[in-house]
DNA sequence: TGAATTTGACCTAG
DNA sequence: CTAGGTCAAATTCA
């Protein structure tokens, strides 16, 4: 562990500019929070003050909590590649990894090959007719699978870079011949906080599912507080209209049409039928009858 | 013209 | 070594 300075000497000024972003966005519900505790005494006040806020002590002391973590997150990985370049490491994979991109081609402007693939921590797959589920995604890449006749295309949250959410998700239409189901594969939780459709993460998650299934309208963060019933579109969303990945768009367009109408109502994640969880910890199933009958058998295995 | 998507190269886990 | 995940330049789109 170095010093903030010395970290920050790693950063580079993007990387800078969105972690002080963070903090100062922690500081900011820092003292939203002070103010409420503040009030605690004078019950009706603090009310008022709540109010105010548009956010509770319990969302605020998450908002907290997620631009620490961002920013440690956004830190220790500098840290982490930066020692292996101050301490001249002897890491093979490091240097071959240098040597490979060097000898292919122009050396792009920020390394490569500083990635991790993602382990499954914290994964689970739905299956579903749509692709949408309310939040903004951009595709990043699209595979070809061993064994299957549909690429997997992949997403990535499109507030990664101004909000640091590490979400992602992967699409891969069924095998089922003339199946329009989709398997949609979540990597992480959004932490970000450009939209109201939080439900679908609080449904994932076991200990509160069944209690949670109704959508809940959260006004915990300030794009909604601009706009509490409509989430910011603009081109962010773009993927979730046209989005439809290359391999989903034989999707019979009409149905697709009848699906974008449920896009931004307030129920978006309901969509959502069966929901599997693939941590390999716990298995979720939720049965939610939803969409114009449709039915699913839940006989999806788990594919993490 | 800026933003989103495509696509081939790069990288890593197994 | 291979398959799958990610990156980023090139391309397309609005």
């Amino acid at each position: 562990m170095g010093t903030l300075s010395a970290w920050s000497e790693n950063l580079s000024t993007k990387e800078k500019k969105k972690v002080i972003k963070q903090l100062v966005e922690g500081q900011d519900y820092a003292n939203q929070l002070q103010i409420l505790l503040r009030n605690n005494d004078n019950p009706s006040q603090q009310q008022q003050t709540e109010h105010h806020l548009s956010s509770t002590k319990e969302q605020l002391v998450d908002k907290i909590l997620s631009s620490f973590n961002q920013t440690l997150a956004e830190l220790t990985s500098v840290n982490v590649s930066s020692s292996h370049n101050q301490t001249g490491s002897n890491d093979d994979q490091l240097v071959k990894s240098e040597d490979c991109s060097e000898s292919r081609r122009p050396r792009p402007k920020e390394k490569r090959g500083c990635y991790k693939r993602k382990r499954a921590e914290q994964a689970w797959t739905v299956v579903s007719p749509t692709t949408q589920d309310g939040h903004g995604w951009r595709k990043y890449g699209q595979k070809e699978i061993l064994n299957s006749k549909h690429p997997r295309s992949y997403f990535r949250c499109t507030r990664k870079y101004d909000q640091g959410c590490q979400a992602t998700k992967q699409v891969q239409r069924l095998e089922e011949d003339g199946s329009q189901m989709y398997r949609i594969t979540y990597i992480g939780a959004h932490t970000c906080t450009n939209h109201s459709f939080k439900a679908v993460w609080i449904i994932s998650d076991s200990e509160s599912r069944g209690t949670c299934m109704a959508p809940i309208e959260r006004h915990d963060d300030r794009c909604s507080n601009l706009a509490p019933t409509t989430p910011v579109v603009k081109q962010e969303t773009k993927e979730e209209m046209s989005g439809t990945p290359n391999d989903v768009t034989d999707l019979d367009s009409a149905m697709w049409k009848d699906f974008m109408g449920f896009e931004y109502c307030s129920e978006p994640d309901v969509m959502i039928s069966n929901v599997y969880s693939c941590t390999g910890i716990k298995f979720r199933n939720f049965e939610m009858d939803f969409v114009n009958g449709f039915e699913f058998d839940g006989s999806d295995e788990c594919v993490l």
